[in-house]
DNA sequence: CGAAATCGAAACGCTCCCGTTCCGCAATCC
DNA sequence: GGATTGCGGAACGGGAGCGTTTCGATTTCG
């Protein structure tokens, strides 16, 4: 397929501005806004350029998510749970508010609730990022800075569910600061309570 | 306008239907896949019978986002953070999990990511919502359940959070059980520190 | 050099939706 | 009863995007 026949070979420029435009197109206008017209006007490139590397738009949008990244994960272990999560936190500020991928980020959360065959991208893109938050937890416990019966995945959630709520519903308000905040109170949630005086505030 | 002229008045109810068909495409298809068409077969009544009542696409889907609402607010003061909390928390995993607007949410999100016109009402939408919380965490303010420094916005946001990520990102999985351990742990990150063991985990 | 495949660009027929306009009937006011 | 308005349904012209097909020029392999 990709391998030489004869003839001139496929341009990379034209692959790589074919999938930079439809992510641009696609977090402008989603997936029912975006038309191939749109993406080939965009990359600079003739629709037959487009529909010689995808049969359609379906395939095209499923390709480009696939490529999206936020760029490669920091390495975040700092050696304590507060180091890690405050690295983890930035970087998902980072991502969300700095790159294209966070401005697909909302396209995308609507396209998969009405395209299943994208919903496997769009899980991937996510637990890509919570993979890291649950590492960092389950490192905290073997060095019994929290409970050894914490909930890893619970504690992921804490911590990234604001940050997208901020992200995706509130729309903005997401900064350094911010994160560092949001990282501040989940470690205050997930430290061990003093022995002997549980706190409890329930009722 | 609505008042009697003569002749035969607006049906009221092709009036709710066409509400209610226009939610239920809108959840289906987004802003850009919503058709007047599709609306009008839905709600089972004329195409002419939208017009008549809106000049376009736009005004009615305007329109029906103004009538979202997950229902009444349940009253939530029961005395206590945690008891308040945890009503709110179920309260809001219902309006999600089981309601229309729920469904509409995700579209919602990406709608107002391109049209500004409809971000006043997603506003209105989430900030219904976050009151609630903001208004508990200042009444457990006032009875010394929480510090008097407390920023009510962030633990709005670390107890909504993570149930709008699980219901936009990580699609599923939201049900009382996990409403519960979200206010169990925001319950812990708001409590006040046993004095004079500060218990700080941090480096 | 010649064959083959790509390139950007333009045009094609097709389908779908828009917004409008009719129709015949029903409901309401004067 | 007569005028007026709304009803559901069907049709219309116009525009936009799809997916395909041309075109002449360019780039690579044999």
């Amino acid at each position: 397929m990709s391998p030489p026949g004869p003839g001139r070979p496929r341009s990379p420029e034209a692959d790589q501005a074919i999938v930079d435009a439809a992510l641009v197109v696609f977090a402008e206008a989603g997936y029912e806004g975006l038309t191939i017209e749109a993406v080939a006007a965009r990359a600079g490139v003739g629709k037959a350029t487009v529909y010689r590397r995808y049969p359609g738009k379906a395939e095209l949008v499923f390709h480009a998510a696939s490529c999206l990244t936020g760029g490669d994960a920091p390495d975040a272990d700092t050696g304590s749970l507060a180091g890690d999560f405050r690295v983890l936190a930035r970087w998902l500020v980072h991502v969300l508010d700095g790159t294209i991928a966070g401005r697909c980020v909302p396209q995308l959360v609507a396209a998969v609730a009405r395209a299943p065959e994208l919903a496997g991208e769009h899980a991937r893109f996510v637990a890509e990022r919570r993979y890291h938050a649950v590492i960092a937890v389950e490192r905290a416990m073997v060095r019994g800075e929290v409970a050894p019966d914490t909930d890893a995945e619970l504690v992921a959630d804490l911590f990234a569910g604001p940050i997208f709520y901020r992200h995706l519903v509130c729309r903005g308000g997401l900064d350094v600061d911010y994160a560092d905040r949001v990282v501040d109170a989940v470690l205050a949630s997930v430290a061990p309570r003093v022995t002997g005086e549980p706190t409890t505030v329930t009722v």
